[in-house]
Parts: C-alpha cells; sequence; structure tokens
RNA sequence: GUGAUUGUAGCUCAGUUGGUAGAGCCCCGGAUUGUGAUUCCGGUGGUCGUGGGUUCGAGCCCCAUCAGUCACCCCA
C-alpha cells in the first residue's frame, strides 16, 4: 500500500463493505415487503434541494439548520444544501407534482442524507435512513397503521429490547402556553440547570426536556406535563391513538417529556428507543406534522411520518445477533466449478452459464490452479458441492461430470440440503 | 462545536527504563493424508497515521495535524 499517493475518505463518511451490505439489503428488502402490503408507494428526490427548503421547514434556528447542513454556491450562486432527512424533499416533491391536492398518499423513500455532525460509531455524516410519509389523514388511524407497521418491520427483523415511547405536543397554542408554564418553572429553579439548560430557557426550552443532565432530570420530575395543557382535541385524540395500540396488542409507554428535535411536529410524537445505545438509543422516531405542507406553499394538507437510521439499525441487529444476520452469513453458492486441463477449463464456463440459467447459484474458479488450489478455493467458497470437469470428458464432449459431496463436520448437518443440491445438479448435468 | 481516549503488517494485538520492529489469524509455496479440511516446514507483507522538534540515536519523549472511538451538544 503506498503512502504518499493515498487517498482516503473524508471525515464522518464510511464504506458499506461487502460484508455488511447482504445485511444492508435484506433490512430494506423486509421493509419493503411491508411497505408494499400496506400500500405505500415509493418516492425518489434529488439529494440535493435549494437551502431554503431545509431552512422554511425544519426551523432556521434549529441546529441542524444553523450548523449541521452541507451548503454550497453553485456555479450560478445559487445556494444548495444536501438534505438533512427526508420529509422537506417528499412535501415539496408532493407539492410540485400535485400528489396532496384533493388527495391522500402513502409514501416511503430511502437513500443517504447529510449532517455535519461529529462522526462516532453509527453515526456519520452521510447516513442512510428509511423513513414513510402520509399525506391527507388527520385521524389517529393513520398512526395507528404507520406504527403497526413499524412494529411488523421490527418483529421481522428479529429486532430485541427496543420499545416505543409516545407523547403528543398538541397544538402551536398549547405548546406555546405549556413553553410559558414550563419556562416559569425552570426559572424558579434556574441555578439548578446546568449552563446548556439555562440557554435553552430562552432558546428552546422544551429541548430541556430530554436533557441527559440528571440534575435537571430530577428537577424535571415535579415540572408541568404538556399533556395537561392539552386542546380537548389532541386529548381525545392522543387517547384514540392509545386504544388502537392496545388493540394491535403494541406495548408503549407515555414519556410526557418526549420532545422532537425539529420544529414542524404537532400533536402525536414517538420514538422508538433502545437503552443500551446511550447516546444513539433512538432507533426511529417521527409524528405528525399538519402544517408544514402549506407552510412549504401548498394546500394545507395533515401528514405523519417517521425516519429510521439504518446504521444503527443494521448495527443493533448484528450485535444482538438477529436471525436475519445469521442467517446471511449461510449466503453461499450452491455449486462450485472445478476443472481439470485446458479443454475442460473451456467448458467450464458455458457449464455454468447452464446452470445459472436452471436457477442455481454457482462459482467458477478462474485461471491456473492445481486440484489442490481448487479445492481449496471450493472448500472456502462454502458451496455444499463441487462440480468436477475431467479431461476426457471434455475431450470427448460429453458432460459426464463428477459431483462431489463436501463432507466437512461443520456442515454435516446438512446433508439433507446437500443431497438436495447434489442431485439437482447431477440431474441438470445429466441434461446438458 | 466542547471534553476524554486511541492510532504498530489485510485483521486482532505485543513491543520492556528511547538503541532504527514481533506473534497469531489471513494469503502464497512445499511435505504428509484417497481431494479439501487437519498436521508439519517455509515464504510474501509494515519507512510503527502524518509533519515537525529534542537526542549520537525515537514506535516509545515534546508540539502540531489528521483519523477512529466514547461522552456532551444534537439527532436517526
Amino acid at each position: 500500500m503506498s503512502k504518499k499517493s493515498q487517498i482516503n475518505a473524508i471525515r464522518g463518511m464510511n464504506d458499506i463493505l461487502p460484508g455488511e451490505t447482504p445485511l444492508w439489503l435484506a433490512v430494506e428488502a423486509v421493509c419493503a415487503g411491508l411497505f408494499s402490503q400496506h400500500s405505500y408507494k415509493q418516492i425518489r428526490t434529488p439529494l440535493l434541494e435549494s437551502t431554503h427548503l431545509f431552512a422554511r421547514s425544519i426551523g432556521a434556528e434549529t441546529d441542524i439548520v444553523s450548523k449541521e447542513m452541507y451548503t454550497f454556491d453553485d456555479r450560478n450562486g445559487d445556494s444548495l444544501t444536501l438534505r438533512p432527512e427526508g420529509t422537506a424533499s417528499t412535501v415539496r416533491a408532493g407539492i410540485e407534482n400535485g400528489l396532496f391536492y384533493n388527495q391522500q398518499q402513502r409514501l416511503w423513500y430511502t437513500g443517504p442524507m447529510f449532517r455535519h455532525e461529529r462522526p462516532q460509531k453509527g453515526r456519520y455524516r452521510q447516513f442512510y435512513q428509511i423513513g414513510v410519509e402520509c399525506y391527507g389523514w388527520s385521524t389517529p388511524d393513520i398512526e395507528a397503521e404507520v406504527l403497526a407497521m413499524i412494529d411488523h418491520i421490527f418483529t421481522a427483523l428479529g429486532l430485541q429490547h427496543t420499545e416505543l415511547q409516545i407523547n403528543s405536543l398538541g397544538d402551536a397554542d398549547t405548546r406555546e402556553r405549556y413553553r410559558q408554564a414550563l419556562v416559569e418553572y425552570l426559572l424558579k429553579h434556574k441555578d439548578a440547570l446546568d449552563d446548556d439548560s439555562q440557554r435553552r430557557l430562552t432558546t428552546n426550552p422544551l429541548r430541556i426536556l430530554d436533557s441527559k443532565n440528571e440534575a435537571v432530570q430530577s428537577l424535571l420530575l415535579d415540572a408541568p406535563s404538556i399533556l395537561d395543557f392539552l386542546s380537548i382535541e389532541s386529548a381525545d385524540a392522543f387517547s384514540c391513538l392509545q386504544g388502537y395500540l392496545q388493540d394491535l396488542g403494541i406495548e408503549y409507554t407515555i414519556n410526557p417529556r418526549l420532545v422532537r428535535g425539529l420544529d414542524y411536529y404537532n400533536d402525536t410524537v414517538f420514538e422508538w428507543v433502545n437503552a443500551d445505545y446511550g447516546a444513539q438509543s433512538t432507533v426511529c422516531g417521527g409524528g405528525r406534522y399538519d402544517s408544514m405542507v402549506e407552510q412549504l406553499g401548498g394546500q394545507s394538507t395533515p401528514a405523519f411520518g417517521f425516519g429510521m437510521g439504518l446504521e444503527r439499525l443494521v448495527q443493533i441487529l448484528q450485535e444482538q445477533g438477529a436471525p436475519i444476520a445469521k442467517q446471511l452469513e449461510q449466503d453461499v453458492p450452491d455449486a462450485f466449478l472445478v476443472s481439470i486441463g485446458d479443454n475442460a477449463r473451456k467448458q467450464m464456463i458455458t457449464v455454468q452459464a447452464k446452470m445459472i440459467q436452471a436457477g442455481l447459484r454457482v462459482q467458477c474458479h478462474m485461471g491456473e490452479g492445481s486440484m489442490k488450489n481448487q479445492f481449496k478455493k471450493a472448500d472456502k467458497s462454502g458451496a455444499p458441492v463441487a462440480v468436477i470437469i475431467g479431461e476426457d470428458e471434455a475431450i470427448a464432449n460429453k458432460a459426464s461430470i463428477k459431483v462431489l459431496l463436501r463432507t466437512e463436520p461443520a456442515i454435516a448437518q446438512q446433508t439433507v440440503l446437500q443431497n438436495e443440491v447434489a442431485n439437482t445438479v447431477t440431474n441438470l448435468l445429466e441434461s446438458l
């Protein structure tokens, strides 16, 4: 490895390597499958958007917009931004293409997002999110559908120790009245607040609620709860949602201190959290954002959605040894082709092509190689059978090819499978 | 952005009070076994993240810088 000429990835960017991509594909397939079962359609939007879009939707005062976006001027002098999340783009695309005009939409998306944060494991500056957005429903039933869908996904993935937390933020008027009450309460105990919380008293008091400072948290035990400030409508909707969750058998806890980092949420908000992952405990988060479509210039449209960080999800599945992660370790070819002599070697690619057409997964030994070497490769590939094309058979242009079963103890338990594969391969080869 | 910690072969790591580098795994070759695996023998591969400094001499000391990791901030 030469050192002078080597160029490394820039900070916070990471490569997803071939050892991990099978799990990524499997996770994405599970999600896409369940989205499809629920009649959600995918939407694909550009990675680049006008900077104004995010300032207007996420909130110009939020940390994301004020200091974490990749923003630059393009050659025309327009300010562009790499998307830091998926919701704003989806809303923009929906408005622009008339998807919300007297219509209802169930949409999902996936792809890279960009935030200039301090990187650590499972948290990168380019990260992948998969999410869902629903437009045109103001009632809690759509919320229950989405939460049930996520629950199905986690069950299908075999995700453990991850619990649902819900809260309601009410409408704008509720939040304003609650904000005043909270600030009033906290000012009485201002000395007990840490520096960050004192700063937030003026910038964003609600965020003090999820402070990790223990002194602050104990102080919050006696703080007013936003749930006591909800309007009749918001309270009804919230209890209605809980009824759905109980009917569905989905366990949840109400966390009145659950707030979201983006300004656009109202009423129901939720997170799935895994307490084992400290600073990155939130696997999936979302909520209702009824005002955003109008705020971005569209016809007023109720909206509900969530986003899920794939790096975290994949990491947790790996560390928990989830079945979906383990089964991929057995992702091996059905057969490995080996040849003796030049004539046989020339036939090998053709045999492989026919086996592939028959639906088998086949790996071929490429290039020169002693029998010993070829069998080593066959063994390493994990294929349950090795197919040997011999010199005599090749010269006679017949396909009387030997199929060997591997008999290594480690895979002896797969004997039945081996025989099935061997029979399939043998039958196929005889018919060629 | 703040604080802490780490950075030696592809991987996991060792390297003693500073004297210009080692192990295991992997990979390659050979011997052995009815092929592979196993066992034995041998081999490729690192200017010790980078750039300065101190010193006769630094992987080990100092400064800077880059990167990873952890916590905070923030968030998925």
